[in-house]
DNA sequence: CTTGTTATATGCAGTCTGCATGCATATAAA
DNA sequence: TTTATATGCATGCAGACTGCATATAACAAG
């Protein structure tokens, strides 16, 4: 089956951009592969709470409250009080930001020399090939935060994007 | 920038699959996101020694060791006594098999499953796509192992592998 | 036979994680 | 207002996986 080789061909090349993406944001922000999903997605969302974060970055509430610890520790990560007396608010320091910023850069230039072989033709077909894939892929509004959660939202516009299209309205 | 959409796409498809294939693939081998790659690994190259598997799935030599032991433990792999009389020779079992089996298979539905929305000839394009993509971005022998470190090799041959045909003949 | 290299194995320590639990705050019911 | 439940954060504890440094055995070269 043809069909077959194109998944495989597919799975590899997740494997092989997720390796390399995954060694380049970690680089940049120890504390294990969900550090950057943290410093970006706090980034997005300043001010939110470490509940909300613990779902878009996939770790338990308590595994996220030692990430903030460590993040907190090198100072990229503030903790202040919310609204709600409970929760806690995130916001990114200068630093953090700073962090962020070359965590997105990083991981922006691996993928834009991964697709350096393709013509703009190319990947205009590709891009819509993939806004398919990605919409049909996601299951819910959780899930899209999950995928999301190293996105660089600067280049990548809410409204257009396909992963967040694919999820219901309130 | 366009472009910049594009490779945000792309790191997002890249995440997304490779966080349910791991979670698929990991749900079938427990022991880390390295086992079922040691398990496909040991299938593909029946025999060979733990310096060599390490290469492949990207581990020290000695959490290797270490991974063996667990996979041994579990009744999947066997440790034999190789033609050097140092090296060990890997192979795996009667379960070993099956449970590579089951994750190749269970890869495969994933991804099958991610590609459905795409027609024959819409998966033709992206195929070309990929092919150029994977061979580009392949760096070298061990890096073409690693890459192809899940691959199912029955439905993607050897000498059609665009990873394999981008390193160097010997 | 000595020296250096290769391959495997192990002691140790470190990092990250989840589970169970405790505690404070908020919300709803009586 | 008091009481009960839910929500959110934090911590003790233990477990899993990893790497580094090191030990041991087997091979290779001189």
């Amino acid at each position: 089956m043809s069909d077959e080789r194109t998944a495989n061909l597919l799975g590899a090349l997740a494997l092989a951009l997720t390796d390399r993406l995954v060694g380049e944001t970690e680089m940049r922000a120890s504390h294990g592969a969900a550090a950057p999903a943290a410093l970006v997605g706090i980034g997005v969302a300043p001010g939110c709470s470490i509940d909300i974060l613990a779902r878009t970055i996939g770790l338990t509430h308590s595994a996220t409250v030692r990430l903030v610890d460590r993040l907190a520790a090198d100072g990229l990560v503030e903790r202040r009080s919310g609204a709600d007396g409970r929760a806690v608010a995130l916001y990114l320091t200068r630093r953090g930001h700073a962090r962020r910023r070359a965590i997105l850069k990083g991981r922006e230039k691996v993928l834009a020399e991964a697709l350096s072989p393709l013509s703009a033709d190319e990947k205009a077909v590709l891009t819509a090939q993939m806004e398919t894939l990605l919409g049909t892929f996601t299951r819910g509004r959780q899930h899209a935060d999950h995928i999301c959660r190293l996105c660089d939202e600067d280049v990548c516009p809410q409204e257009r994007c396909p992963v967040e299209c694919a999820v219901p309205k309130p």
